[in-house]
DNA sequence: ATCGTTATTCCCGATATGCGGGAATTCTTG
DNA sequence: CAAGAATTCCCGCATATCGGGAATAACGAT
């Protein structure tokens, strides 16, 4: 074979990244001719997938299939800060004037997974499912920030120029300690990915130091003045102060 | 090799399957044992789902990983049916004054895709993402009513037993013209999963004559009226009818 | 229903790939 | 910084994957 590197269930497991939403529809002769796979080696791993419920065909193509939303369900069900965090939230609501965002952190990427929105005029399709970029925006920051040293030297290491382009530092000492001001300061405030809205968010620790995600507080920035931004600072610090806490007496 | 039949990519695949509501963190030891996998197989295989970010390390373990909630919200966005109906069942809310399910058909289940619940004693999680039998409930009786007699056929044949259990008849004309009375009354009304629930249902049509889902108006079964059934029965027709119609308009 | 067309599966020999045992490495944690 | 655990690497052998093409099944139209 030639240009396709990595193994076999990589092979297949990489025709799911064909999916986006720009292209959410695959015929197999599309699939066939975008990878350069051979017809029957293509339909063996289309059908596994099928099989498996990942794709499901749709009229002559394939989508993406009904195993994906079971298993979101799944993921839904059994995340302890899905059971603990939506209700803090709700109750939010009116005090924020915006829109609240839980994100998880998984190692590579944030994650939005859950939002409640009170301002419609926010049209951030800030859904659950959204990844944000590690080193822009919010909720990136205030995780990065309480990250252990270790980790976060790996990160600076591998991704020096990204880190320099977000404004966190050209060095390790500036990376390093711009973080540590944030870390001491409990929240992050930015307005980095969309700029008509600006947020404040503050970490979630599933355990004394071990941060799981963070929690965003937005609104339209033209209409927030620097009081608002202090008072949602606080308002998000005392919040995931009372997420953690709950999340941590869930698994004792 | 003993007990492990089909290939690779299935067993890689098949490690997703461990990963339940009642055992959503599974350790490497754990599968080993389960699947009776040798630890340096068992680790490549984990290493290809989390590269690919089906699943996730979380503290010595692993669980369903982020990957799966960002396909999640790439079907949500680009699902048509979730671009027109969920609009039309918010209007219904006081109407139905219980809960709404839109479901979607994928050839062998049929899945909840959204919810709009105003009950909240209705405290069935159908969620998003939870999967019907084919053969039970308001929303697959709607969906089958409407399949082409080839596919009615087929299932007959490999669900004979099922399909008997569930009052669906014993015989192939039975089924049949069973499912057609069902077909040209329009609308299903049952009480088949939860006995508290009771649910009228109607098909969506993706074009005429192509069902690809149904839409569920459930309500408290003690609280309902024969002339209740009626009216939602009256009502989840109308309302599929103008989600169809909405949803062909878009294909146009 | 019947046929032509397209989509999907099947077959089988050559060969690349996954398997497993164990050692090496990296990550945790005290 | 060291001990223990978790994870990756290494490599020869066996096996499952690949691909070309034919067979079959599904689909659409008459």
């Amino acid at each position: 074979m030639h240009s396709t590197p990595g193994s076999t269930t990589d092979r297949v497991l990489g025709i799911l990244d064909l999916f986006t939403e720009a292209a959410p529809l695959w015929t197999a002769e599309a699939m066939m001719e975008r990878l350069g796979a051979t017809r029957s080696t293509l339909y063996r791993h289309l059908r596994a997938l099928t099989d498996a419920g990942f794709l499901a065909p749709a009229g002559g193509a394939f989508v993406l299939g009904p195993r994906i939303v079971a298993l979101d369900r799944q993921i839904r069900v059994t995340d302890p800060l899905l059971r603990v965090a939506p209700a803090v939230m709700a109750g939010l609501r009116d005090a924020v004037a915006g829109t609240q965002l839980l994100c998880r952190f998984y190692g590579t990427r944030v994650l939005s997974i859950h939002e409640e929105k009170s301002d419609p005029r926010i049209r951030t399709s800030f859904d659950r499912g959204r990844t944000f970029p590690l080193f822009r925006g919010s909720a990136s920051r205030s995780i990065l920030a309480n990250l252990p040293q270790a980790e976060l030297r790996r990160l600076f290491l591998a991704h020096a120029s990204e880190i320099a382009a977000a404004g966190l530092g050209g060095t390790w000492p500036e990376f390093r300690d711009g973080l540590k001001a944030i870390r001491l300061r409990g929240h992050a405030i930015l307005s980095d990915i969309d700029p008509e809205v600006i947020g404040a968010s503050a970490p979630i620790f599933a355990a004394p130091g071990l941060v799981t995600g963070s929690l965003v507080l937005a609104r339209l920035k033209q209409e927030v003045t620097e009081r608002d931004l202090d008072h949602l600072a606080a308002m998000v610090k005392e919040t995931t102060a009372r997420i953690s806490a709950a999340l941590q007496g869930l698994q004792a």
